[in-house]
Order: C-alpha cells, then sequence, then structure tokens
RNA sequence: GCGCCCGUAGCUCAGUGGAUAGAGCGUCAGGUUGCGGACCUGAAGGUCGUGGGUUCGAGUCCCGCCGGGCGCGCCA
C-alpha cells in the first residue's frame, strides 16, 4: 500500500505496518538490483516479520527476514541483512518510519523510529481522537494463518526469479503496483455466543462467555470488521416444557415433578403468571406445560437480555430455534445435503456422513421418531447465516462442546461453504470455589450463584478485566471470596487511576490557561507538529511515552488476529506504568515554561485518549475522577 | 481405551520458532514541603511437569511418559 491509497479518515495503519512496508519494499528493491537473489522459484518467500524487541538496545523494532533468507538464498544472514539495510536506508517513501538501520549477530535488523516519525503519529492521534487504535482490515484472511497473497513485494521477489517481460524488470513494480490492501468491503462476522437456553436466569458460570464473545466482537470492530452479535436460544422442547410445568406446580400447589426446576426465581414466575395465561394454558389440556413454559421462557429471556445490559453486552440479534423450523432452513438444508449425496438412512433414522470429511463417526440429523437432533438445527442455522450474507462465523461455545465442532464445520463444508470460514472458540471452564469447596452451577437444582449477584460483589470493570486478562483456552479456579478481595487490588484500577490523573492535570491546565478549559477533556491540545517536535523531540523520555502509546493499533491488530485479548490488558499496564513515570520526571503544568508545558500537555492529552480506547476496547469505563 | 485442552515465580496468569522467560498480587528494603501516594524505586523468587527429537536457534513445533480438566448418545 502507497501512500496514495489512504484517505485521511481511514483508519490508520499501525508503525509497524509501516515498517513492515518499508522492509519489504527494501527486500524488493535489493533484489531488482541483484544486491540479491530472487528466491528458488519453487520456494514460498517467507512472510516479512517485524517485532518489538525485549531489549530496547535492539531498537524499536526488528526483523529476522535474513535469517528467514538464509537458507533459500544460500547467502550468509549477516550479508542479507547489509543488503536489505542498504536499500531501507534508500528509502524514498514519505510515510517510511525508519530512521536508522542496524545489522546485529546473527543477522537481525535492529530498526530505530525516526523521531519526526513519532510525533506525527502522535499529532494524528489527537486527530483521530476515539478512533485512534482502530485498523484497516487484515489483507490476510483472518482465519487460517498467513496464506501466501497473489500479489505484493513477496510475489514481485518470486517473480524476480523468472523475468518475463515487463513484469519484475520494471523498477519498482512489486512495489508500487496497484495492490488492494483491503478487501473492497470488509468482512462481516457473526459472533454468536452466550445461547444459554431461556430456563433460569443466568449464573456466573455464563459469565466468561459473554465476556470473551463481547470482547472479540470489539476486538473486530476495531480491527475494521462488521460484527453481529447474537444470541440463539431454545423456545420449546423438553427443557421449557419441565420449566412451564415447574411453575404450575407451584402455582396450583402441587409439587415440582421430577426433573423440575427448583430456584427461587421458579416461585416468583409462578407468582408473576397472569391469571389470563394460566386460564389458556390450561384450556389446552395436555398442553399446559408447554404454554406456561413458552411464557415463561419469554420472560426469563428478558431477564437475561438485562443481565446482560448490566454487563455490557448487547446483542443484534435473537435467534430462536424453533424460528429455524418455521421459516424453512432445517428442511432447505437437508434438501440441500440430500442433493449432494450427504444423508443416508439407517434404522428409521436420517445420517449425516461426517466421516466423509474426517470425523470419527456419522451423526444423527432426525431420529427414527421423526424429531431433528440439535445438529439438524445447527445445519438450518448455518444455511440460514450463510444466507444473511456472513463471510465468517464464530460460535463462543463452553469447552465440553468440542465433540461437535468437527460436525458442524463438516456440515458447513458439505452444504458448499467454506470451512474455514467456520470457526470455534472453546471457553474453558470456570471452576467456582467457596471455602475450598467447588460449587455447583445446576439451574434445575436451584443452587448457583446468578450474574447479578456476582456483579454486586465484584464491579463490572474488574470482573471483564479478570476474563480478559486470561486466555481462553485455560481452567480458571474463581473463588469467589478470594475475588472480592482482590477486586480492590485488581489491576484495572491501576490503569483507571493513571486516566483519572490525566484528567486532574487537563483540569489543572485549564485552570492556569494553558489549556482550552473544556477541551482539556474532551478534544486535544494541538501545537503545530514542529511545536511537539522542538519541545519533545530530545526528550528521550517524552519519546519513550509516546513511542509506547503509538502501539495501540499494534495492539488491535494482534488482538484481532490471535483472538485474544491478555495482550489488551498486559498493554494498558504498561502505558498507564509509563504514564506514571513520565509523570515523575517531568512536570507537566508549568506556567513558567508554557510552550514546554503545552508540548507536554499534547502528549499527555494522547495518553488519556490512548489509555481511555484501550479500555473502551475491554468495555470499561475510563473515569475523569475516583 | 480414543480424542481435545491445560501444566511457566509463593498465588493468579502472560509469553505470533528468535537476542538476558515477563506482569499483577504477595514478601522484603526504600521514596513525597510542587501537577491526585489508588503513586514511584529496588530486591528476593524459575532445572518453563518430565524424557527424547526436529534446527543456526525450542517455554513455543513433533513423539513418549506423568498429573489435572473435558468429551466420546437417535441428550441439549
Amino acid at each position: 500500500m502507497t501512500d496514495r491509497d489512504r484517505h485521511p479518515h481511514d483508519p490508520a495503519p499501525s508503525l509497524r505496518t509501516l515498517v513492515r512496508e518499508a522492509v519489504e519494499r527494501a527486500w524488493v528493491r535489493a533484489v531488482e538490483s541483484d544486491a540479491l537473489p530472487a528466491m528458488p522459484a519453487d520456494q514460498a518467500p517467507p512472510e516479512v516479520e517485524i517485532t518489538r524487541p525485549d531489549n530496547p538496545e535492539h531498537g524499536d523494532f526488528a526483523s529476522n527476514l535474513a535469517l528467514k533468507l538464509a537458507r533459500p538464498l544460500r547467502r550468509s544472514p549477516l550479508a542479507i541483512a547489509g543488503a536489505i539495510a542498504d536499500e531501507l536506508r534508500r528509502d524514498p517513501a514519505p510515510d517510511n518510519p525508519v530512521g536508522s538501520v542496524e545489522v546485529a549477530p546473527p543477522g537481525f535488523l535492529n530498526l530505530r523510529v525516526d523521531p519526526a516519525a513519532v510525533l506525527r503519529a502522535v499529532d494524528a492521534a489527537l486527530a483521530a481522537g476515539p478512533a485512534f487504535g482502530r485498523v484497516p482490515p487484515m489483507r490476510v484472511a483472518a482465519s487460517g494463518p498467513l496464506h501466501v497473497p497473489a500479489s505484493g513485494p513477496r510475489a514481485a521477489a518470486m517473480a524476480a526469479t523468472v523475468p518475463g517481460p515487463g513484469t519484475a524488470a520494471e523498477p519498482g513494480a512489486g512495489a508500487h503496483a496497484p495492490v488492494p490492501a483491503t478487501p473492497p468491503r470488509p468482512p462481516h462476522v457473526n459472533v454468536e455466543f452466550v445461547s444459554a437456553n431461556p430456563t433460569g436466569p443466568l449464573h456466573i458460570g455464563n459469565a466468561r462467555g459473554a465476556f470473551v464473545g463481547d470482547l472479540l466482537c470489539r476486538v473486530l470492530e476495531a480491527a475494521g470488521q462488521r460484527v453481529t452479535r447474537e444470541y440463539y436460544f431454545n423456545d420449546f422442547g423438553s427443557q421449557v416444557r419441565q420449566l412451564g410445568a415447574s411453575v404450575l406446580a407451584i402455582r396450583e400447589g402441587r409439587e415440582i415433578p421430577e426433573g423440575g426446576y427448583r430456584g427461587a426465581y421458579v416461585h416468583d414466575l409462578a407468582a408473576e403468571l397472569p391469571e389470563e395465561i394460566l386460564a389458556r394454558a390450561l384450556e389446552t389440556g395436555a398442553e399446559a406445560d408447554a404454554f406456561v413454559g413458552r411464557w415463561a421462557s419469554e420472560r426469563v429471556r428478558q431477564g437475561i437480555e438485562a443481565s446482560l445490559a448490566h454487563l455490557g453486552v448487547h446483542f443484534d440479534v435473537w435467534t430462536s430455534e424453533g424460528s429455524l423450523y418455521s421459516d424453512g432452513w432445517v428442511d432447505r438444508a437437508v434438501e440441500r445435503l440430500q442433493d449432494g449425496g450427504w444423508l443416508y438412512e439407517q434404522d428409521g433414522a436420517l445420517w449425516f456422513r461426517s466421516t466423509a470429511f474426517g470425523d470419527d463417526k456419522d451423526r444423527v440429523v432426525r431420529r427414527s421418531n421423526g424429531e431433528f437432533t440439535y445438529f439438524g438445527s445447527d445445519i438450518g442455522y448455518l444455511l440460514q447465516k450463510f444466507d444473511r450474507g456472513f463471510d465468517h462465523l464464530v460460535y463462543v461455545w463452553g469447552a465440553d462442546h468440542h465433540g461437535t465442532v468437527a460436525r458442524v464445520r463438516n456440515a458447513a463444508q458439505a452444504l458448499g461453504f467454506d470451512k474455514a470460514a467456520v470457526e470455534m472458540l472453546l471457553i474453558a471452564w470456570v471452576r467456582f470455589v467457596r471455602d475450598g469447596q467447588e460449587v455447583s452451577m445446576s439451574k434445575r437444582a436451584g443452587e448457583f450463584i446468578t450474574l447479578d449477584e456476582l456483579l454486586e460483589e465484584i464491579g463490572v470493570d474488574a470482573a471483564r478485566w479478570f476474563i480478559a486478562a486470561r486466555g481462553h483456552t485455560s481452567g480458571i479456579d474463581f473463588d469467589i471470596e478470594l475475588a472480592k478481595k482482590q477486586s480492590s487490588e485488581n489491576p484495572v484500577y491501576y490503569v483507571q487511576y493513571a486516566h483519572a490523573r490525566i484528567s486532574s492535570i487537563l483540569r489543572k491546565a485549564a485552570e492556569a490557561g494553558l489549556a482550552p478549559a473544556e477541551a482539556g477533556l474532551a478534544s486535544a491540545v494541538r501545537p503545530a507538529a514542529d511545536g511537539l517536535a522542538s519541545a519533545l523531540g530530545d526528550d528521550e523520555i517524552a519519546l519513550g511515552l509516546a513511542k509506547l502509546l503509538l502501539r495501540l493499533p499494534e495492539v488491535v491488530e494482534d488482538a484481532a488476529a490471535q483472538h485474544e485479548t491478555q495482550g489488551v490488558t498486559a498493554y494498558a499496564t504498561e502505558l498507564a506504568t509509563a504514564f506514571h513515570a513520565f509523570y515523575r520526571d517531568r512536570r507537566v503544568v508549568d506556567t513558567a515554561d508554557p510552550a514546554t508545558s503545552r508540548a507536554r500537555l499534547a502528549l499527555v492529552t494522547a495518553t488519556r485518549i490512548t489509555l481511555a480506547n484501550t479500555l473502551a476496547l475491554l468495555g470499561i469505563s475510563a473515569p475523569d475522577s475516583m
């Protein structure tokens, strides 16, 4: 991508992306100028990786490209690195942020960012405000790692091996070819999560899935994707009938039947059941349980929606399993599988040939009694979702559902969709412990801690952080007493404190006449970029803070690519720490030196924007005082 | 038995095949007559469960073993 492809209002690419593009250009030019041999035609060129080295002596960015090229090019890594470094130093692109290049044994390229580029980027962050950190959609598929792009610098480096007429011979052909780095429209992703059946209130076991799903959505949105948040629920069948039977029994003063639901909420429902509904239910005779069940489950569903709203989780679409049948999706899906020859009958049941796609066994779609299985619903739902135009489906499931992953993805393939477009995120279990004893979360037995109760004990912000800071694959032991005790020392408050502290500084600055009063907070203090440079450009401490806040777009890219948010919480902590250190070492509000003060206020304002945007990515509040 | 996930500092957890394995909490020792002390500086603390293998390089990839969780229905 070159400068002219970018528009001022597009999400800005990360510094790392600009650096990678510069290294790719340098590699291409090194091949074109015969400083480096081209890739052997039978080998795929390696991805250009740009990393942030741990050791600051290694610069702001580093690349192992020369190490990876050593074998295929049959040259020493140091020689390759030297050739790329030479071209990098000659790069004429105006948006090249690389200020200096070093080659370090065994062959690393260590890159330093030009301070002027840092200040330009901070200025852009100030201008972007709440949009800072948003990045363009990734040029590689979100699923599947690193497919080889059909064109671009790497292809050019390969094409140079077979110099056909008018391809690589043309100077800069690779770097300046009109490569569509972003698809014509952003990918539209459906994320289905929570999806607990409305037979009882959400308990704290559901909280992890709710947070993980919502966090993923926020991250994908920041990475330029369109996201639909979807909740799938069952509004018919035996569970709902059992709920109705339980409510009815209580209302009529009978014993709750075997296998019924017993929580306090069931008694509440019985008390709230309107006379009119009760009367109509009894008129239906044998269907009374189901009738009451439908009423009760809708009532419960509304309660779930309210609980989720307290978590800051809102769904765009609620889909009932029943609608997949009444709208004909299951029938159409079955027909399509029939046509493809993926179904067969045996023992009176209808089976899907999942083994044809590597599954352990074939799976029943319709039972011999004529009823469809849950899997049957899944198949109809797949067709419905793809028909709605989604490019990618994500299912956030409990880890106990891992056995059903293969069959659903296989069914997608059999229906003619790309299996890679169907992805399951398996959320590991949360074990709830109180006084060393595991607390069971059984709705039927009525012993569980509800989500609403949990939030009274520890706030939403602390709970969100707790989940976001952990990988979704690792099991968590959640000790309720410990969590209450630790909520007051949750790192989330450390980050929020930094934000509140900056807000306070900006208020002070406004009082001192150094910043526009109301702006102090919302809009930015923006001295001209050269003003920033003269006041901050030679200050390593200020520059260090600036470079750190400019990492947010990279954090967003990584989180979206990996579907993980631990990097976001770690980054938030790191940025807060860096700010506290800056605050210790540099006086921000200083009427004796207004020029420096204004430049530092701009930097601190940019830090505040970055902290706020990072917290927003996590769905956590950014208070101005606390 | 077969399959999937997990095992990293006292605790809770990070760590896209790269350079000296990190953070928070806890512990210990320090720090403020200036913009918020819910802060800052430093220290101690690790055979990355274990044994092999792959390679220039392995906490990371492959195989075996040990320990923990989950799954293996014409249940949902």
